[in-house]
DNA sequence: CTGGGGATGGGGCCC
DNA sequence: GGGGCCCCATCCCCA
């Protein structure tokens, strides 16, 4: 009964909004004009929650809106299922209604989306495996239940394409700064887009980061467990498997290359420009992924790493994986390069002479030279090296490129080679091959 | 349990 | 557009 209710209900608002009956919000998509309720987008969209909240004459006259961020079809496809809980997606329009959502603010939309496109995948890889499978169908229809948007934390997962619950991503969602405003409503979508990106195609990548096979792109969770829990152990000892099924290896290559061109086509589209005053123009380009925006693309470029897990940036003494290289400069020398002039123990501050370098794993640091005899060498080795030229030449590796079997190139210059001569330049870039590098 | 400090990661912005 | 610097927030370890 109460499902009929309010399928009813709904039935009866989507014929009003048809007949423009009590419609008091105008929406104009590229100077197509839409009606609707206040009340219905207030309830679907978190956009729209924050849009008509701020609103001055939020609880009195009409409300307009008007964006040309996405088509009036793609608006179309969105208005249609907040007024019936069907949606219609097909391979050609999913990117676009998922970029519109994301935009609005719609988590359970969002989410239809990216399942849509994860079984997209799916299926694409399956067929690749076997021949016999049918075709990618051209249309998905989901269902949903009208105003769970910002009220449930975890969106059901509807659909055929329903995806295990979010459960590995562990970022911290208090660093998607909302530039949409504070609103709980707002607040709860921030942390909802992160979770449910668990099931997006493209953090689909950053699941397959927890596979050793793939460690181009990395959970930033598990990174830093997975650093400490490198710290105990030795950090270059353990190396995985090599697995020799070569269909299971195609078929990853082959979703690996979907989810990429994927990811390629999103900048195009979610990079739009956005004008949120009239007097002052801002050009700025929204993630698709959150609601943080930027006014540069390239910053959104940068801003997309903390969403795919990718880190091109290996630190070959220890293995750990940075988004940027001035992120694994800075760790390098820093934890690799005892470029602190002080003492690592009692913090004094000490010279290039006095502070003698000390070697613990892959850690390099200074001691002065009484904590180093209070210390005591069991546990330490003394760098061979005198203070002045106490660098190792460290060969930085960037993924994309291909080179042979090149390995870990953690050199300490203990005999005084042609790499040491120049200490100051000691960061060389270098194509590496980590194809099977370890967790 | 708590505060300090190191390491890390992300955003803004300049060159 | 990329590199790099600065700043800040957060996490985690340790005393």
């Amino acid at each position: 009964i109460t499902v009929a209710h309010q399928s009813n209900v709904l039935k009866q608002l989507n014929q009003q909004r048809r007949q423009e009956l009590f419609c008091d919000c105008s929406v104009l998509v590229e100077g197509q004009l839409f009606r609707a309720h206040r009340n219905v987008l207030f309830a679907s969209s978190g956009y729209f929650r924050m849009l008509l909240s701020q609103a001055p004459d939020g609880l009195s006259d009409t409300v307009n809106a008007t964006f040309d961020v996405f088509s009036p079809e793609t608006f179309t496809v969105i208005m249609d299922f907040i007024y019936s809980g069907q949606l219609d997606l097909t391979s050609t329009d999913v990117i676009e209604v998922m970029s519109a959502a994301s935009y609005l603010q719609m988590n359970s939309l969002i989410t239809y989306c990216k399942n849509f496109i994860k079984s997209s995948l799916d299926i694409s890889v399956k067929e690749e495996e076997s021949e016999h499978c049918p075709s990618l169908s051209e249309t998905c229809s989901f269902t949903s239940a009208p105003g769970e948007e910002g009220t449930d934390p975890h969106p059901q997962q509807l659909g055929p394409a329903a995806s295990p619950p979010p459960a590995l991503w562990t970022r911290d969602t208090s660093r998607n700064q909302c530039s949409f405003g504070g609103k709980d409503s707002d607040q709860d979508f921030s942390s909802s887009a992160i979770k449910t990106d668990v099931s997006s195609p493209v953090n689909d990548l950053s699941a397959e980061a927890e596979d050793p096979q793939d460690p181009l792109y990395t959970l930033p969770g598990a990174e830093r467990k997975r650093s400490r829990g490198s710290k105990r152990k030795s950090s270059n000892s353990n190396r995985p498997n090599q697995h020799n099924d070569l269909n299971l290896q195609e078929a990853r290559a082959q979703k690996a290359e979907k989810a990429d061109e994927l990811y390629a086509t999103l900048p195009s589209i979610v990079g739009v420009i956005g004008q949120f005053n009239k007097d002052h123009p801002i050009m700025r380009f929204k993630c698709p992924f959150c609601t943080h925006t930027v006014k540069r693309k390239a910053d959104l470029k940068r801003h997309l790493r903390c969403h795919t897990g990718e880190r091109p940036y290996p630190c070959q003494a220890c293995n750990k994986r940075f988004t940027r290289l001035e992120h694994l400069r800075s760790h390098f020398e820093t934890i690799h390069q005892a470029r602190k002039l002080v003492c690592r123990k009692c913090k004094c501050p000490v010279t290039e002479e006095t502070g003698h370098v000390v070697c613990e794993g892959t850690r390099r640091y200074r001691m002065c030279t009484a904590c180093i005899q209070e210390v005591g060498c069991d546990n330490i080795s003394m760098d061979p090296l005198d203070g002045t030229n106490d660098e190792p030449a460290l060969l930085l590796g960037v993924d994309g490129e291909e080179e042979g079997d090149t390995k870990r190139s953690w050199i300490v210059n203990d005999d005084d080679d042609d790499l040491a001569e120049d200490s100051g330049a000691d960061l060389i870039i270098q194509q590496v091959d980590d194809s099977d590098e370890e967790l």
